[in-house]
DNA sequence: CAACAGTTTAGAATTATTATAATGTAGATT
DNA sequence: AATCTACATTATAATAATTCTAAACTGTTG
């Protein structure tokens, strides 16, 4: 979805009525500089910082799926108990910080092109995606107690 | 863990005690040629089916952790709602069938290796991996009804 | 064959997510 | 503007995966 702009018209297009609830979502998501990863309860939390009025659970996540099944939004799945939203839907690579959970986006220019040597016959290729695991560099960490 | 095998010793080696359901539980996931993938729901009716008495849920939870934690599993991410395991622990790549959910294990000739450019100051790269979505390629579908 | 520490177990608790069903409302129709 | 209606929101209950708890049990050590 475009910056800096009118959701009405945009959810209207999409078919989808612009409630309140939908807007104020499409606003916190979608109307900024750089894409960015939540969890729901992430989304939940700003929902709840910025507004006076609260948008109920369900809600959240009936958008959410909404907004995924148009387009823009994508889930990715990094560890089992908790699910993360990218509002960057293109196919992309991610680094995960395993100290902090935090998942950082690559672009074209970090990783080359994967090369696939394997197919599977009547499949095709949907998406390729890497993930690169780091973790703080400390090999001498000692506990003292 | 090696094939074919006391699984009793193996087991005192890591410091675990060799119980009937850890051994009965080797015998499922490690007394076997290929290395193969698992959710909790799959191993705990693979024991039920293969044994007379049961393992408590509970007990099938704490063991799979266990050989996690001594590295002869690992977890593995797909999609949110259910945790995969892996009794193949090397870093690793995979295609992933949308159509069936199965996930497949590739070996280093399928995918060349990932030419990683980007690097974050203060962190170790722990793993890179690869996952490749694919389904069936019925680009025509119709549906009747 | 005690004694103890580690283990299993059933069941309760937690957490993430989805379903339900009553209520509310955006937008169209009068 | 009042009414209508399909779609949305909401609180709540239901599910499902996973973890916790605390009592019963068992392998190992001495
Ligand atoms: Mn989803
Ligand atoms: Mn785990
Ligand atoms: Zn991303
Ligand atoms: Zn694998």
């Amino acid at each position: 979805m475009a910056k800096n702009c009118n959701f009405i018209e945009k959810l209207r297009e999409l078919g989808l009525r612009p409630t309140k609830q939908r807007v104020k979502m499409c606003e916190l998501l979608f109307n900024r500089e750089k894409t960015f990863h939540f969890t729901i309860n992430d989304l939940v939390k700003m929902i709840s910082e910025e507004m006076n009025e609260k948008i109920s659970l369900a809600t959240v996540y009936n958008t959410v799926h909404a907004f995924e099944k148009k387009g823009y939004l994508k889930e990715i799945s990094i560890n089992s108990d908790k699910s993360y939203f990218d509002t960057n839907t293109s196919v992309h690579h991610h680094f995960y910080d395993e100290d902090t959970n935090e998942l950082i986006d690559c672009d074209e220019n970090d990783i080359d092109p994967v090369n696939i040597k394997k197919s599977i016959t009547g499949k095709k290729i949907n998406s390729v995606e890497v993930l690169v695991k780091v973790a703080s560099d400390n090999q001498n960490q000692k506990k003292f107690n």
